[in-house]
DNA sequence: TATGAATGAGGTTTCATTCAT
DNA sequence: TATGAATGAAACCTCATTCAT
C-alpha cells in the first residue's frame, strides 16, 4: 500500500521516512566501524562519515557511544535470535536437522559479518557485561537449551549412541564456533572448509555415513 | 670495602636486577591491563600506576604503545609454545595422551590468565596482523600439526575409527578453545566442567570408555 | 521572522564569519608566539590561550604543528611578495625608485613585525626545506630580479657607474637585511638610523648627492 | 714540551687530561647539535651521544642546557674576537686591509661552521638576550669601532671619498654578512661568489681597481 | 531535526634533570 | 668522575560530547 505521494521515486517520502533511514544508515556504519575496530577504536566521526550524516545527528539516536554499542549488538543478534526461535525444519533425521542447521549458520554467520559480530562480542563482553548477559540469555543459553533437545530427540531415536552429549551441547556446536573464530583470523593463512569440517563432526556423533 | 652487605633477600642486589626486575613489572601490569580492558582502552598510565613505575619507564622497555602490546604477546605465548614443542608423554594410549594434554591445556590455560591471551588475540587479532601471523606460525599450525600426528597414530593403532578426523584437527581441540571463552564470558551465567566436556568429546572420538 | 537582530556591529554576524575570525586570530596569535619563541619552544597552548580558543580548535584549521608553522609563513610573506609584484613607482631617477622602495622596506618590513619573520626564516629556514624553498622562489629570487632590473637601468641612463653592479644585486640590499637584524638584536644596544644609513650607501652607488 | 710519559701514545695520559677532553668532544658535539637543531630542538641525549660520554657527564660540566648553550656560544666566539683584536695587517693601502680582512672572514666564517654559528646567533638571541649582549658587546661593537677606524684611516688618505661612510660601518661588512646567510639558507638554490661580490662591493667604495 | 564548529579532558610520548652505583 | 636508569612535568594531539544555528 503505503502509496505516499511518488516524489522523486528515490527521495524517501516524509519526514519520519529519512529519519528512519538515517538511523539505519548510522547503526549500519557503526557496526563496521566497530567490527574492524573494536569499541574503543572506533571513532565516531568516522561512523557519521560512512553514515553519511553529521557527528551531531548519532546522539539524535544514541544517548552516548557506549550505549549506541550496546543496542547496536542486540540489534545485530536480532535475526539470529529469530532464528533460534524458529521451529527446526521438522522432517528428516535428526542429523538432517543439526546439519542443516549448521549448514545455514556457516553459510549466513561464519562467513558474514554476522561472524565478526560474535567475534565482537568475545572480544567486549568482558567489557560490557550487559552484552555478555544479552547474548548469554538471548542467544547461548536458547542455543544450548534447542540443541540439547535435539540432542535427546536423537538420543530417543536411536540416531546418537552417546547418551553424555545431551550434558555438554557446546560440543555439537563447538566446530561452528571455532569457523567463525578461524574465518577472522585465519583464513589469510589458511582457508578452512567449515561445512566439511562439520560434517566430520557429525559423523562422531551420528556414526559414519553411507553415501554423502 | 664495602662490607658486602647480604642483603635482606628483599632488596634485589644490583642494578641490572632492578632493571630488570622493573621490566618484568611492566609486562606483568601491562598485560593484566590489556587483557582486562583491550588494546585501546588500556591507559599506559594505569600500566604504570600498577607497575610500580613511572610513566616515562616504559618507554626505556618498549617504543611504543603498539610494540609493547605485540612483544608481550609474543612473549607470553612462548610457554604455550614450549609445551607444544615438548614431545607429548608418550606411553600409553592415544586417548590418554590426547586427555593428558588437554587436561593440561584446560587446567593451566582456560581457567588462568593464559586463556585470557587467547581471547584477547580472538578479540584484537584482526587489528594486529602480526600478532595473528605470530600466534598462527607458532602456535595453531603447530599445535594443530601435532594434532594430526596424534590423530593418525590413533588410525594406525586401530583407536580411532573415523579416518576423516586427521582431515580436520580443529574438531579434536574445539571444546578446549570453547571453554577458553566460556571461562571469559559466561562462567559467571553458568558453569562449565570443561574436563568433563573434553572426556565426552573423546569418548565420541575414541568410542565410550568402560570405567573412568 | 527572528527580528533580524541588526546586531551591534560587535558580535561577528554569522557561524562562518566568526570561524573566519577565529583563524586569523589563531594565525596572528600563532605568528606573534613563533616569532617571539621560534618553532620548538612554541607551545601550541599558548597559541590557542592568546587566540582566545580551545587548544583542539587549532586542529580545525591547521594539520599539526609543523603545517601550521609553515602555512603561516606563507601567508606572511604574501604581503611582501605582491609588494614586490607591483611595478615599481615609475617617475623620477632609479636613485629615487630605489630609495622609495628601502623607505618603504625600512618603514614597513624592519621595523615591524614583517621583519621579525625575516630572521624567523633565517632562523628556521635550515630545519623546513619547504620554507627556505619557498622564500627563495617567491621573495629573494623575484627581488633580486627586480633589483637587477633597476641596476641595468641605471646604468643605460647613466646613473650607475658601476657596471659589474649588476652581477651582485644582493648588494643593493644588504643594508636593508642588516636594518633588519640590527633591529630584532641590538636595537636595545644602539639604536641604528636605517633609512639615513641606506641614503649614505646609495650615494656609494649613484654618487654624492647635492642636496638632501 | 709537555713531555708526559707517552704511554701508548694515543690514550691521553692522565685523569685532568680525560677530562678536559671530554669536556670538549661535549663542546664540540654541542655545538654540531645546537647548529643544526636550534636550542630548544636539541636533545642533550644526542649531544651526549655524539660526544660519546653518557648524559651524566654533561651535568658535570654544565649548569643545565641553557648555560650550556650560553657558555658554548661565548666560547666560540673568542677565536673571532681574538682575530678582531688582532691588529689589522698594516701595511698597504687600506683597501688591501679590508679586502684582506674580508677575505679571510669569508673563507673561515661565512663557508665554515663558524657562520652558523652567527646565524644561531641571530636565531636565539632574541631569547637569549645575554648572548645578544655578549655578541655586541665582544664582536659588533668592537668590530664596528675597528671597521670605523679602517675607514676613517682611509678618508684621511684620500682613498674613500665619501665621507659619510665612517657615521655607518655596518655598511662596508654588509655583504659578509649577507653571504653568511646565504650561505645557510639558499647555497642549495644558487651558489654566491662572496668574494667576488665583496670585491665589487669595495669597487663602489674605493673606486674601480685598475687591475685584478 | 540536523549540522558541524568548538570544546577540553585525557591520552601518548618526549626529554631535561637527578641520583644511586 | 662517570654512568645511564629512572623520573615526571609538559608537550602534542585526539575525540566524545555539546550547542548555537
Amino acid at each position: 500500500m503505503k502509496a505516499q505521494a511518488p516524489k522523486t521515486a528515490k527521495a524517501p517520502a516524509n519526514r519520519a521516512e529519512r529519519t528512519a533511514e538515517r538511523r539505519a544508515a548510522i547503526i549500519e556504519a557503526a557496526l563496521d566501524e566497530f567490527i574492524s575496530r573494536g569499541f574503543a577504536a572506533t571513532r565516531l566521526d568516522d561512523v557519521a562519515k560512512r553514515a553519511g550524516v553529521a557527528k551531531g545527528t548519532i546522539y539524535l539516536h544514541f544517548k552516548d557511544k557506549e550505549s549506541m554499542f550496546e543496542e547496536l549488538i542486540r540489534t545485530a543478534l536480532v535475526p539470529m535470535i529469530n532464528r533460534l526461535h524458529a521451529p527446526p525444519p521438522v522432517g528428516g533425521s535428526v542429523r538432517d536437522m543439526v546439519e542443516g542447521f549448521a549448514q545455514n549458520f556457516i553459510r549466513e554467520v561464519a562467513s558474514t559479518r554476522r561472524g565478526d559480530i560474535v567475534r565482537l562480542i568475545v572480544a567486549e563482553g568482558p567489557r560490557f557485561p550487559a552484552i555478555a548477559d544479552f547474548y548469554y540469555r538471548e542467544v547461548v543459553s536458547r542455543g544450548l537449551a534447542g540443541m540439547r533437545a535435539l540432542i535427546e530427540l536423537g538420543i530417543a531415536r536411536g540416531e546418537i549412541q552417546h547418551k553424555n552429549l545431551s550434558r555438554f551441547p557446546q560440543i555439537m556446536v563447538a566446530p561452528a564456533l571455532i569457523a567463525v573464530i578461524w574465518q577472522s583470523l585465519f583464513s589469510r593463512h589458511a582457508p578452512l572448509d567449515a561445512i566439511e569440517m562439520f560434517r566430520v563432526h557429525l559423523d562422531l556423533i551420528f556414526g559414519e555415513r553411507r553415501a554423502t
